[in-house]
RNA sequence: GUCCCCUUCGUCUAUCGGUUAGGACACCAGGUUUUCAUCCUGGAAAGAGGAGUUCGAUUCUCCUAGGGGAUACCA
């Protein structure tokens, strides 16, 4: 049988990293079987769902490259026959309607709490007659479950877990205006999509052996479960704004790769022995259920930034440039023209071990895309003082006399130059570099000197603007 | 309150009864580097606590503690 997954967020809000790796976890099981991945808009809450919402999922995944199959499934579309099944289910007399008004039930969950009981409905109308109906009261429709004995789950990561019915009790279906419940909305959604494995947070475990009486009432098979625990925050409860539960978007933003999200979203509860960095196409390979580990994971932002900086390191050039050039068109507003981009690519090696974010790389750029004379940051004001100053512009009369001009015959020339007059290295490199970048700390000398060209080099020197 | 789940270095994790408890990030020290970063070498760092089972428990069982989740006419 062809395995199908499913993602199913509610757009409620932003697409949180607990939820991307939902998604994740399914898209890699499907790929691995050679499945299908499914979206599912569960926009039922009328009040709490958004448009932005919506958007929002659909930007996240697209950037992680989530692709789904088929078009994606919206919930609200399909009310009718949620209801259609709601309706079935009471006419086979699995469901019966209650007539309790909010303030009866409030009070049946007092007093179970009261009892030390788990606050639950008590069956009040379950074999009650319909001609006891108060007339003027709408009457919601619950399911009728077990009242003896245990319902067990057999689920991949949590294992074989069960709890006795008494602990359930019957739950609305149907509201009072007719509407259905999520509760029968997931069952008889997955069922239609032909849905073989939910994998989802666990956060939605009680409400499986919920959903599973649902199943049985309808004769309907079960699909496998896999519930993945909850990603928490490094203090190590919610997630908060702080701690990571912004919408990945935020991630794209603060310039981190989609391959790092990916890779570092994956190894936060599954594992592959010491295996750490993981591209997708291996991901897909080696993706496993089994290996997803039962307990929560924390969200650590450091651990992001430094595989970032390693797949920064290790992407290749020219995506690079692209990144930076599209972050300053987006964010800057300004456009690099393509004499500049080939002086960033030209000096991308030097620049990109330095980065760990995108933003980090492209701000690092800044004095590829200066022309002299250019805006000197505090610290390297500090180094051109006057006596540097005068140094820079004695070498500089050396320097405009060397012909060849690649980083092999400067380093030479530099040198030279500091033998001969004595000087120590350090004492002429550090104002060069503060007088070519602005910048106190820059990739290597020779190599930015090199990619500035001769002319531009020597007139940041003669045009020092401090 | 009730039910369910979880607990190995600060963090993510390996270990499927016998290991000097391994790796990665972060951290510290040294080396390379004109700077910074990369890179290299080394270091510190863990089985929540308590009972059992066993020749032997991080690993199996129970209890306690801590954490998380669920207990809606939300999803």
């Amino acid at each position: 049988m062809k395995v199908i997954t499913r993602f199913a967020p509610s757009p409620t809000g932003y697409l949180h990293i607990g939820g991307v790796r939902t998604a994740l976890f399914n898209w890699l099981f499907a790929k691995n079987n050679n499945g299908l991945f499914k979206l599912r808009i569960e926009d039922t809450d009328v009040k709490r769902s958004t448009q932005e919402a919506k958007e929002a999922i659909i930007k996240g995944l697209k950037w992680l490259q989530l692709d789904w199959d088929e078009d994606e499934v919206y919930q609200s579309k399909r009310i009718k026959r949620h209801k259609e099944i709601g309706n079935e289910l009471l006419k086979l007399g699995h469901a019966y309607k209650c007539y309790c008004s909010p303030e009866e039930l409030t009070e049946m969950r007092e007093q179970a709490r009261k009892e030390k009981r788990a606050p639950r409905y008590n069956g009040k109308w379950r074999d009650k007659d319909d001609s006891e109906a108060p007339n003027n009261v709408k009457p919601v429709i619950r399911i009728k479950c077990p009242q003896a004995g245990s319902t067990e789950i057999n689920d991949i990561v949590q294992g074989n877990i069960s709890i006795k019915n008494n602990e359930l009790d019957d739950f609305i279906i149907l509201r009072s205006d007719g509407t259905p419940t999520y509760m029968l909305s997931v069952v008889v959604d997955d069922y239609d999509m032909g849905v073989t494995h939910v994998i989802r947070g666990d956060d939605h475990f009680t409400n499986t052996f919920r959903q599973q009486h649902i199943y049985n009432a309808l004769n309907w098979p079960l699909p496998k479960y896999a519930h993945i625990p909850l990603i928490h925050g490094m203090d190590g409860g919610k997630l908060s704004k702080r701690h990571g539960a912004l919408g990945v978007d935020s991630y794209d933003d603060m310039g981190y790769l989609q391959e790092t999200m990916l890779n570092y979203l994956l190894r936060l509860g599954w594992s592959h022995g010491d295996k750490e960095i993981i591209s997708r196409e291996e991901a897909i390979k080696l993706f496993n259920l089994d290996s997803i580990g039962k307990s929560s994971a924390k969200f650590d932002i450091e651990r992001l930034t430094s595989l970032n900086a390693y797949y920064i390191e290790n992407k290749n050039n020219e995506d690079l440039v692209t990144a930076v050039k599209n972050y300053y068109t987006n964010k800057k507003n300004i456009n690099i023209d393509n004499e500049d981009l080939t002086l960033i690519l030209n000096g991308m090696n030097g620049l990109k071990s330095r980065a760990r974010t995108i933003n980090e790389l492209a701000e690092m750029c800044s004095f590829y895309i200066e022309k002299a004379p250019i805006t000197l940051d505090k610290k390297s004001k500090k180094v051109l003082n006057d006596d540097n100053i005068s140094a820079l512009k004695l070498y500089y009369k050396q320097l405009l006399k060397l012909e060849e001009w690649n980083k092999i015959k400067i380093e030479e020339d530099i040198k030279m130059y500091c033998q001969e007059n004595n000087i120590n290295l350090g004492k002429l490199a550090q104002p060069l570099r503060a007088a070519i970048t602005g910048k106190a700390v820059s990739p290597g000398l020779y190599e930015l000197m090199e990619v500035l060209g001769k002319s531009e080099t020597l007139a940041r020197i003669i045009n020092i603007n401090n």
